[in-house]
DNA sequence: CATGAATGAGGATTCATTCAT
DNA sequence: GATGAATGAATCCTCATTCAT
């Protein structure tokens, strides 16, 4: 028998970069399987059909991200600062596997996908990581008081619509620092609210 | 000979109700047809091929609504007010449109179609009413000094966010106060989150 | 809209032709097509897939057959008669629609086939009504008695080897007859194979 | 070494057994190579390809019943009593090896596996060692003159259409006396057909 | 203009067969 | 010899698009 590589990896990256720069129906399983570099047949030992294979895709990089939010979520740390903490891993997660984090945003905006309840457990297990970080920091006093999980999706709205439009020449720390000033004090001048601003 | 009738808007809402609810490429065109009450023949006399039925659901609702926001966007008030009253139109246009704000809201989030001139123009016009209101915010010391573009992909990303997550609970109007209070003061306590905080 | 002739029974035909001609596997639904006449897409307007075009043959055949056998069991006749009926009637559909017979013949001894309640059920009514003329022989005293469910099936296995393999030369009528006369006879000579009878 | 289990022999009942119950079309090698309990590469070792296999089953089943027929087709015995011998030794062999045995009825009744010279000239020798017997029955005044090839055919369609379609709780010795009545007397009744017969 | 039957290119998926280990 | 992962040709079926009526 063959040695045995684990072509999984390899499908799930093709895959990945394909999904990412074109919509489902355009992506080819020949194509996936070319820039693989594997055989056509090869692909569905792994993944019994295209739409797992592009499930699995976003399967993986939620995992591999609640993962790691979780631990910085739970941290012993000030609310404010796990929550930058927490925007900062998601951006770096952005540039670091761009591609599987390109193809989870275009379908997190996909009703069909969300229906997958292996995805929407995991999407909704990162809000509530989010979410729970804020009303620690409102109990502290750290934050104010608006619905966690409502102001969880707010900030999640706007970090990705940064990664997503945000022109490209702002670096990742940059884009963590300018999402969650705005989302921390907002654009408001003036008594912001309250307070002078000095 | 008969008044012809203009079967072109039946057409699109009977193909927006579908595209919004389930990927492209699993939105038949015989459906399209039947939920319309036409002949499968009738869609291709208004729209050349599913891909431009697709696209003018979005030049339809993104049109309608640059040309609202172009009016607000240039009305003589302060640039918050002008700010709120373009938030709460884009909520509007939701509740109103849903279908069409569903899949403009799904595409927006696709490289795909964005490469279309046509929509990625619209888009663009939008994002800078935004950002054009944002700064004359800023001039006015209104509201504080970050890059505008930025600041109006953030406010986007925010109501986008609320408009898809956000319970159904909240109101129109509530979603729109919601997103705005974020986006001017954000959530930080204290002396504006800054200053000397202790 | 096109003239809507119905290529159904072309189809059919086109398709009897071709798997009486070599197994299942082996027929290719783009021959089927190209021996219709019709595009390949056309087929599966008027049959679902494959195994219910094939299906379809044995239906079509059974269903006439059935029909005309129904016709000839009931006739006010004596048994021996109306069973040499209906063997000529299936001697004599064998040779009017050939394919479909064989199609038939051949499935008959498939059990994959026989599963379909569909063919299933046909193919029993057939047995049963040999055997219910069987029975009434037996009960007018034409007919000595053996189960009659049994005695149908041998007949008709007996006709339909005979139809497979007996050779070309034998007309309809002489199989018919030889058939006949070994069921109903047999081959045994002497005192009617033992005693003295009477 | 290994000593080299043999392992043809287990190969070919697993196949005997997934020919049997489903067409060649659904039988995997898969399937084949799980229930011999090999690896799917060494059926290739035994037999070159899959239509080879289902061949083989046949030539196997063909090549044990012809010897043993021919045996009882050559003994010195009456030929009625031969008759009788060949026809209970093929319902024994049925019931012994009832998947060899399901494989060789349907495929002989599929055209494509009798071009197969290595079967069709097995099968030929079968029905030609019957031929043979009646002929000599015949010769011997015990048996009515018919054309013996067809004869042979005649009895060969009866016992396998019992065999297929004749209730389970009919035995193998009841099932050889049911065929032989009706091939041997018919089942008319008076004076076996022509009494007097002038 | 409207219709919807017909088309056939296109693509996902299967599975017999091979061959490196 | 045995293995079973890998292969990729082969084929079913779909569905956007056309066009005769």
């Amino acid at each position: 028998m063959r040695p045995a590589v684990d072509h999984g990896p390899a499908i799930l990256k093709a895959a990945a970069r394909l999904f990412a720069e074109k919509p489902f129906h355009l992506v080819r399983m020949d194509e996936v399987a070319a820039h693989a570099g594997v055989a056509k047949g090869t692909i569905y030992r792994f993944y019994p059909d295209k739409d797992k294979l592009h499930a699995a895709i976003m399967v993986e990089w939620l995992t591999g991200l609640k993962g790691e939010l979780r631990a910085l979520a739970l941290a012993r740390r000030p609310a404010v600062a796990r929550l930058r903490d927490m925007v900062a891993k998601m951006v770096e997660h952005h540039h670091a596997r761009r591609d599987f984090f390109e193809v989870m945003r275009r379908e997190e905006a996909s009703c069909g996908v969300l229906r997958r309840p292996e995805i929407r457990a995991r999407h909704r297990a990162i809000r509530r990581l989010l979410a729970r970080v804020i009303r620690e920091g409102q109990r502290a006093g750290e934050l104010r008081v608006i619905e966690p999980q409502r102001a969880a999706i707010m900030v999640l709205g706007m970090v990705l619509a940064l990664l997503r439009f945000g022109d490209r020449r702002l670096s990742g720390p940059q884009t963590t620092r300018m999402a969650l000033k705005v989302f921390l004090h907002g654009l408001a001048r003036g008594r912001n609210g309250r307070g002078t601003d000095r």
